[in-house]
DNA sequence: CGCTTTTGACCGGCGC
DNA sequence: GCGCCGGTCAAAAGCG
């Protein structure tokens, strides 16, 4: 064997553990490695076999740990007796024994990272495991289910059935495909944050209760839907948001195969919300790659494509509602196939949920008040009103002649539920359907109008005309549109510029409407904290909004806890006025209110400035806030906030 | 200069 | 087969 100095040691110890692990022929270096050469001649060795057999993860760990003995082993040489040094060789021993300390820090780290890594992939792991539980309960129910709505659509169930089989099986019979899938549907996915979250939004998904039985909708091919991703998003506007009944028969069929596939588009989340702002904030990045007008609707409806990662498929389109101006139909579509960044998994979430939902299946169905033929589907997620529908009767409601969602799966979130709005589609078709949606439970995401509801970069919701869109060229005009939409852009333009007008004057739900009824607060509050599904939806957003913890991802919320935290933090702000302490979750401000809204309650009176409040100063807003403060970061586009 | 938005053109699906 | 319509592309323009 060979005798090395200290120097060479650190060096063979990088070499070791970073780039050294090659093979066999290593081992002969990693003995050599670790003799060590004392100061006076003689020389220790550390008997440390690191003999990494294949350049594995494992084996960087296996090496990584042994780096400790060695360290031991140069203590104990150091201090023999025999060694007498002069105190200019022991110092440097010293400083070379300090070194290597650091190199050994360096290693142990990075065997850190490594396990990190591992935990990950248990987690992930896991998490399968838990959605294929799910999964298998839902298939239970539905095949229970099924026998009740048999009259309508034989065939419809017949092709869910198979759908949801077929999504299903993707997940169940297949875990590591299932991990494959996200990896390599539409792109590379990284075993990140990311897919935790995904397999979190599935798991949520499932974890959804709804009263009923699931209806057509229930088949999104959101099969993967990673939550994440697939949380995202909504659907837009009335033209599209609702047309689900068309899609989903068209779909079915390819659904099916697609869904299997290219999972990501299949379905679809619309969000509506209100907000004053050309688009919703989710804290993704997205790039605008066209704008159109649709027809029935003379809002120009734009498209964007998630710019976060390249190859991301996730795709957005948003439009206003053309009964209601004030309402934003955000439209997402696909995974994520990276990880996203905390501000956007408050959305990504809450979308996750949905599309979870969808997957699963568990929503209620309330065709009885549309048409029993409709295969529309509605639930009532402790207070997030959503539909799933197959189309037309939506569209009725929503969107008259979108064909958006023609061949997608469709499920909305309806923030804005507000007795207040006056053209609220939502308001009526709730109408028609009071149970759903007047329920006493209903919480209200909204944003007010003036107060635009955003996810500002930071992850935040916020809200206010400050928006870099607008801030850019006036972006109202941005909204221009192709070829002959100039007319409609005129409307559009007003109505913007009716809302700036009013921005600022935005009151407190409750002042405007009085008080909420205590007995849908309750109501709510149990609902929060009854579901813990929904709790972690819940959590996620609210976790971001608030910035909690920093690095809490969403995935975390996957914890129950979210109705504590939430509270907590919400009280934390102090800011809500004595008597919105359980307000948040209905205030509303403007007749829109937000969830978030309960938040700024405050806010809106003062005007929401930006420092003003502690709420909002501090992490911007809630997912469903509104702050005006939306600091459109300077260099943030649109785009970017959004 | 690089990135984003704008916007006319193009493509494919669907209904008639 | 034709036209409509949603969705996407890509050149040009705008912006920092």
């Amino acid at each position: 064997m060979e005798t090395a100095t200290l120097g060479n040691i650190r060096y063979g110890l990088g070499g070791l553990v970073k780039e050294d692990i090659k093979g066999d022929d290593e081992e002969a270096t990693c003995k050599q490695d670790f003799a060590l050469k004392i100061g006076n001649g003689s020389t220790y060795q550390e008997n440390v076999d690191i003999k990494p057999s294949s350049p594995t993860q494992n084996d960087l760990i296996s090496c990584s740990k042994q780096v400790p003995s060695i360290t031991t082993g140069m203590e104990r040489s150091s201090m023999e007796p025999d060694s007498m040094a002069s105190s200019s060789s022991r110092k440097e021993q010293d400083d070379q024994l300090e070194s290597v300390r650091a190199e050994m820090g360096e290693v142990r780290e990075e065997n850190q990272r490594l396990k990190m890594y591992l935990d990950r992939v248990m987690k992930e792991y896991q998490t399968l495991q838990m959605q294929f539980h799910g999964i298998a309960q839902q298939e239970t129910k539905k095949s229970t289910t099924t026998t009740n709505h048999a009259s309508n659509n034989d065939h419809q169930e017949t092709d869910e059935a198979e759908l949801v089989s077929l999504t299903l099986g993707s997940f169940s019979s297949n875990l590591k495909k299932d991990i494959e899938k996200n990896k390599t549907c539409s792109d590379v996915k990284e075993p990140t944050d990311h897919d935790q979250q995904v397999k979190e939004g599935l798991s949520l998904g499932l974890d959804w209760k709804f009263e009923a039985s699931k209806t057509n909708a229930t088949e999104l091919p959101l099969s993967n839907p990673s939550p994440l991703s697939s949380s995202e998003e909504p659907k837009e506007e009335a033209g599209e948001t609702c047309p689900p009944s068309k899609s989903l028969k068209t779909t079915r069929s390819s659904d099916d195969e697609v869904s299997q596939q290219n999972p990501v588009k299949k379905a679809r989340v619309s969000v509506r919300a209100r907000c004053d702002t050309p688009t919703m904030h989710d804290g993704c990045q997205w790039r605008k790659y066209g704008q159109k007008i649709a027809k029935g609707n003379p809002c120009p409806r734009a498209y964007y494509r998630c710019t976060i990662a390249p190859s991301c498929p996730v795709r957005k389109q948003v439009q206003r509602c053309a009964d209601d101006m004030s309402i934003l139909i955000t439209t997402y579509e696909g995974t994520h196939n990276h990880p996203l960044p905390m501000s956007a998994t408050a959305m990504a979430s809450t979308t996750s949920a949905a599309a979870s939902m969808l997957l699963s299946g568990s929503t209620t169905s309330r065709s009885g008040g549309l048409n029993p033929s409709n295969t529309t589907t509605s639930a009532d997620l402790h207070g997030f009103n959503i539909y799933i529908s197959d189309n037309t009767k939506f569209k009725q409601f929503y969107l008259p002649n979108s064909s958006l969602t023609s061949s997608h799966p469709t499920i909305t979130l309806d923030l804005t539920s507000n007795p207040s709005s006056a053209s609220s589609l939502f308001n009526k078709f709730s109408s028609n359907y009071p149970p759903m949606y007047s329920s006493s439970t209903n919480l209200n995401f909204c944003s007010s109008d003036s107060n635009t509801m955003s996810w500002s970069n930071n992850g935040f919701l916020s809200y206010g005309s400050s928006q870099p869109y607008n801030n850019r060229n006036n972006q109202i005009g941005n909204l221009s549109s192709h070829g002959r939409q100039t007319r409609q852009n005129n409307l559009y333009q007003n109505y913007m510029h009716k809302n700036v007008s009013h921005a600022g004057l935005v009151l407190p739900h409750h002042h405007q409407q009085g008080l909420p009824d205590t007995s849908t607060l309750d109501a709510a509050t149990k609902a929060i904290t009854a579901d813990p599904s929904f709790q972690s939806a819940l959590a996620a957003a609210l976790s971001s909004i608030i910035g909690c913890g920093g690095g809490t991802q969403g995935n975390q919320v996957g914890g129950g806890d979210l109705s504590t935290n939430a509270v907590k933090k919400l009280k934390w702000g102090e800011q809500f006025s004595v008597n919105n302490t359980q307000t948040y979750m209905q205030t509303t401000s403007k007749g829109n209110g937000c969830a978030s809204s309960y938040l700024n309650d405050t806010t809106s009176s003062s005007n929401s400035q930006p420092g003003n409040s502690t709420f909002l100063s501090s992490p911007p807003s809630l997912p469903f806030s509104n702050s005006k403060n939306a600091s459109p970061s300077s260099g943030d586009r649109d785009q970017n906030t959004e």
